[in-house]
DNA sequence: TTGTAATATAATCCC
DNA sequence: GGGATTATATTACT
């Protein structure tokens, strides 16, 4: 037990302002039925209620009427911040058989399908530099006709393969080197 | 050389390119968040610098056959060089010059995973305190087994997730509005 | 089944 | 500490 810090919580920084509580009141009995960690982030997903088309069945939003303010010192309800996602698709996971009964249950952007001139194009830049910064990459977008965000990930993506590979070509050598010496 | 993506090039500023890529003229200017520099100091990277067993978080390094290159920054060979020796440009101030062209990252701290229970405990507290203070954490630190830097870096997240959260859900909640209006 | 776009988040840089 | 970005691990779609 540590009772000296049961309250003495203070920032240094003199932010916010927290209250007297114990680690052990929250480490204590009760850690399960906590709450659900995690949002969505997806942004694009608001093009869903406005659509119509199968609007109000794309999201497993719950209540969102949340103003919750940031200084989350006292009562902000944490909980409140999503429906854990893979709980979710279990939950549904019948469902999904159902391949037309498959656009609810997507909270998540549709896959982008590049073109070959894009790919080419992205692939160019990569082998010149493999950490294009902001300007580049709008410039590429504008370009491209994609949004800035698209290329970002594709070069995260893209950065993440080639380090794939290369850990792989790696291993390659390893063993190949290490046949090689057995056979000395 | 690629004949078909010039439509890529604009040359939007001048720049000393590395080669006669049209694309070049696009990311020749490229000024900072290249690649990452290193920290001084870093005890887990030990394993990364010069022993035979280069670890799986050190990046992809030139250890390719040699005379192949990384494609990323493939027109430096200078740089390739000074890169095989990682101490050189870890204590040199040259490195910052380097910066643009390293696009591998060597001493990156392995990606913790945490625990269910250590997650749930850490947005317990977090719901009470989203800046807890260096003994609140050390006890934490001590309590979930983790290193209080853990906990810190957590809690930095943690408060940006919440941060962003709650800007979007602000947007979406204006762009409700907006619509509801026109309705009107 | 494979490849890869998308997602979530730990770690890092820079101010 | 915050913002932005990166690396990494994983998921899910084609």
């Amino acid at each position: 037990m540590s009772p000296s810090l049961q309250q003495a919580a203070q920032p240094r920084e003199g932010k916010p302002s927290p209250r007297s509580f114990s680690i052990e009141s929250i480490l204590g009995p009760d850690q399960k039925n906590c709450a659900p960690p995690l949002k969505p982030h997806r942004p694009w997903a608001d093009a869903c209620s406005s659509s119509g088309k199968e609007g109000d069945r794309c999201l497993p939003l719950p209540s969102l009427p949340h103003g919750v303010s940031f200084p989350c010192a006292v009562d902000h309800p944490v909980t409140e911040e999503r429906v854990l996602k893979h709980e979710y698709y279990r939950s549904t996971s019948e469902r999904l058989s159902l391949k037309s009964e498959m656009s609810w249950y997507k909270g998540r952007r549709p896959r982008t399908a590049f073109t070959q001139n894009q790919i080419e194009v992205l692939e160019n830049v990569f082998r010149v530099n493999c950490y294009p910064g902001i300007d580049i990459r709008e410039d590429l977008a504008q370009k491209l006709n994609l949004e800035e965000d698209r290329i970002q990930i594709w070069f995260q993506n893209r950065r993440a393969k080639l380090k794939r590979s290369h850990r792989e070509s790696q291993l390659l050598m390893a063993k190949k080197n290490f046949n090689a010496n057995l056979l000395e």
